[in-house]
DNA sequence: TGTTACAAGATTGGATACAATCTTCACATG
DNA sequence: CATGTGAAGATTGTATCCAATCTTGTAACA
């Protein structure tokens, strides 16, 4: 019954968390032997690993000279989340009148999540949350393609995101505008749902922005 | 002076040919080891090629059985060009306004070169021009990243595409588009613009589609 | 002082070898 | 006849080793 996994597959999910967690810091070049041994790995998984992440924009990679955490700029902030919202719009446009009663009670199920993990101040099981809560929005829309483009933008992002998380008033603000999102998809009313969504991003791009200018 | 280029590289150009060709037709496995023997290189350089078309969707991968070149369903095509016509609008909206009197006298020259092409039936210099055209313009956007998104889309069905060049009313009537949207262009008219290039991926959209219903 | 040249070390790129897994097919079993 | 079993072969996954390239530091030189 073991699913037989990979070390590039485990190797990948655990890049992912060093580069969101901020171990490995934006700018820095991976040393892909000194890496590979503390996972306990070969470098040939992990460089496919590494590969994988270079095509999120992840990472950057330089012929000979190796892999670089990737460095966002203000302006490259900005591009992804207008690239998001011109995606999410999308998602959203054609997800919301195909939602079923069932779609929305799970959608209220993970906002619970949601709030109790905000509740008990667990950082990292509200980002997840969140993600899962947004993400069944999208999916909504039966547009795989759509989604994972959806989910290369926030995964570029995600080193910075915690920080929005980490303020309480940003929780409380952030359950509130779920709270109303779900009104909206009861009702099935597809631009207020995406304005919902645009002003909930909009808040994440100003607080990460800062996050970016400040070094 | 040359540009020490790495084997990956290569393997990948040479994948993207391969693939664009036929060569390797839509839901065949990837037999690594014979692939690299043929291409001169070993099977590491290769899977990390595979890797990176694997992250565009050329390529589908699973574990412990391998790639298997990507087969496009006619939702999948639905989608494509459903995700190319949002990343394309935004890119011609930021882009037109942006365009100098050179960049326009560049965007004719391509077109003088798709001309050329097209009177010497040389398909795949027409394709390739025709890529030069539309990129050149995207790129006025100076949004590299949603420009990477729609090259993207691009190479995920170039593999189909070549069959729109194949014909000769096409290619006038892809010359005629193409005129008037330099006309279009040069009035520095957004919407007009939008609305041209729109219609010209509905012509393949069309065509391409026809192509994977036949099977 | 500033600049170039060059060697030593660090790091990446790729070929080979072997281990792990999957696929196929013959054969036994009910 | 259908179905399960189990080896043999095919194919992928990863570790290791060496070659190629880049970086760094030092020293010679103008």
């Amino acid at each position: 019954m073991s699913e037989s996994v990979t070390a590039q597959e485990t190797v990948l999910r655990e890049l992912r968390v060093l580069i969101a967690s901020g171990e490995l810091e934006p700018g820095q070049q991976v040393i892909q032997d000194s890496l590979a041994a503390s996972l306990g790995v070969s470098r040939v998984p992990l460089r496919e690993a590494l590969k994988v992440l270079e095509g999120e924009g992840q990472v950057t990679y330089h012929p000979h000279r190796g892999y670089f955490v990737a460095d966002l700029s203000v302006e490259d902030l900005v591009e992804v989340y207008r690239i998001r919202s011109l995606l999410e719009d999308e998602a959203i446009r054609v997800g919301v009148p195909l939602l079923t009663d069932e779609d929305i009670e799970y959608l209220e199920d993970i906002l619970n999540d949601v709030e109790a993990a905000a509740k008990s101040q667990d950082v990292s099981a509200v980002t997840a949350a969140n993600r899962r809560f947004h993400f069944a929005l999208f999916e909504a829309s039966n547009m795989p393609r759509l989604v994972r483009l959806i989910k290369n933008q926030w995964d570029a992002t995600d080193a910075y995101r915690g920080v929005y998380f980490a303020a309480a008033t940003n929780l409380a603000h952030m359950n509130q505008e779920h709270r109303t999102m779900i009104q909206a998809l009861k009702a099935r009313d597809v631009e207020k749902s995406i304005a919902l969504q645009a002003a909930h991003r909009e808040n994440s791009v100003s607080v990460v922005s800062q996050v970016i200018k400040k070094p």
